[in-house]
DNA sequence: TCTGGGGTCCTAGGACCC
DNA sequence: TCTGGGGTCCTAGGACCC
């Protein structure tokens, strides 16, 4: 049996957990430089507020409804996923961490167990302990568990949290239920398709052609299928590290200096290096990304990307900083405004299983340089020791004005309990 | 007149997910 | 004025090899 859980609405309820007094009230939480609506509560859902929604066309509402709106807080939300997951991993013997909000589980023997009893005690052990509602699908497959899991919460009355599909009734019932356009794995260029060819729900969907299928939607689509049939097919997958690691930003307004730009490549570039230490990679190419605002119609446009092999892996700072700044200057032109950029590193292999090489430059020497830099940025704050070539004074910030506490990640920033 | 067959690797682009 | 960021997997086609 597999088992998905999920937080419900996990951005908002994070915003919540140490502000009571929101409860039942509306929230939504916005993307970067507060752009968008990435999250929203059921009190926003219901008033109408759109994923996705570009936030300035929206303030209004959100003053008129009393919506409460927050910029969004990775370290809060990374580190309440944790939690959640630490506890729920200790009722399944497998986990697959999907998201920051979902992960798989798996166990072959669950004969003497009530899934429904025991899927309603973990919702409220979760609750209990930190705070977030989360909702469990039960299913023989991974995909009926994602269907099984958008049960429960869409009837939390009925189901209080917890939705078992154990017998081919409740399968069939379930794919009926569940439009096309919401199955797992099926997007709006697939359910164009589908729906033209007069597939409408997932139970449809699993009696066409498999040719069509296969033709249609590739071996991926056809696995789908399957799985949804009750034939297990797409499998559990253990994931210890990152195949490729993005840094991109859009900018707070746009730029056309080569000069200014090259500083938040350089920055780019140091937080991928970051991130690739942290997992004991070291990369063996890099892309650099460069585009001018695409919302803006009466701009002329540009878009473009370069990836450049790199003479050796490596995960130094130094070195990337480099490379990414060469790459830059290969796709710069001059005269359009840029609105966004970004640095991806890619092929990694294991920092313990590079070759050094006696001829090339080799950069073994910035081992110690990057842990000693590694060392006084996690003491004394992200980006404290710097590049040279990153901006020294004018810091360049993101736009987050409803920015909520580190209630747990921040010792200063931690609720103060009066009694 | 007539021009094989079987591979690998790489890249760009498409589709999807949260 | 203002529109996010970070991932995965698959396929087709080109270049190259023997």
């Amino acid at each position: 049996m597999f088992a998905l859980v999920d937080c419900n609405n996990f951005y908002a309820s994070c915003e919540r957990v140490f502000r009571p007094d929101l409860n039942g009230k509306p929230i939504v939480v916005l993307s970067n430089n507060d752009g968008c609506v990435i999250a929203r509560s059921n009190e926003a859902k219901t008033l109408g507020v759109k994923m996705g929604a570009p936030a300035y066309q929206f303030e209004e509402m959100f003053e008129k409804n009393n919506i409460e709106v927050f910029s969004s807080n990775y370290a809060l939300y990374g580190d309440m996923s944790n939690r959640v997951f630490n506890l729920v991993s200790e009722y399944f013997p497998m986990m697959e961490i999907y998201s920051i909000d979902e992960a798989f589980f798996y166990f072959d023997d669950c004969s003497n167990l009530n899934l429904q009893e025991y899927g309603r005690n973990i919702v409220k052990q979760i609750y209990k302990c930190t705070g977030i509602p989360i909702s469990i699908g039960f299913a023989p497959t991974k995909s009926l568990s994602k269907l099984a899991n958008r049960i429960a919460k869409k009837f939390p009355q009925r189901t209080k949290g917890t939705y078992v599909i154990d017998d081919q009734q409740k399968r069939i019932k379930a794919l009926k239920w569940a439009k096309i356009e919401d199955v797992w794995g099926i997007g709006r260029k697939h359910t164009k398709r589908l729906i033209d060819i007069g597939v409408t729900n997932a139970f449809v969907f699993t009696t066409i052609e498999d040719s069509w299928v296969k033709k249609t939607m590739s071996i991926v689509g056809l696995r789908l299928k399957k799985d949804l049939m009750g034939i297990p097919t797409i499998e559990m997958e253990d994931i210890k590290s990152k195949k490729n690691i993005a840094t991109t930003r859009s900018f707070e307004s746009t730029l056309t200096e080569f000069s200014d730009i090259r500083e938040r490549v350089v920055t780019f570039a140091v937080i991928c290096s970051e991130k690739l230490r942290k997992q004991s990679s070291c990369a063996n190419s890099l892309m650099v990304f460069l585009l001018t605002n695409f919302h803006n119609k009466n701009e002329k446009q540009y878009s473009k990307s370069i990836v450049i092999k790199l003479p050796f892996p490596t995960n130094s700072s130094i070195e990337l900083a480099k490379f990414a700044t060469e790459a830059l200057e290969k796709i710069f032109v001059n005269g359009y405004k840029y609105k966004k950029a970004g640095v991806v590193v890619m092929d990694f292999i294991p920092i313990d299983s590079i070759q050094y090489s006696i001829f090339e430059n080799s950069d073994s020497r910035h081992l110690k340089l990057m842990e000693a830099v590694d060392t006084l940025n996690t003491s004394f704050g992200k980006q404290k020791i710097r590049l040279a070539s990153q901006s020294t004074g004018r810091v360049w910030k993101m736009k987050q004005e409803k920015l909520s506490p580190c209630y747990t990640t921040k010792i200063e920033e931690i609720i103060t309990i009066k009694s």
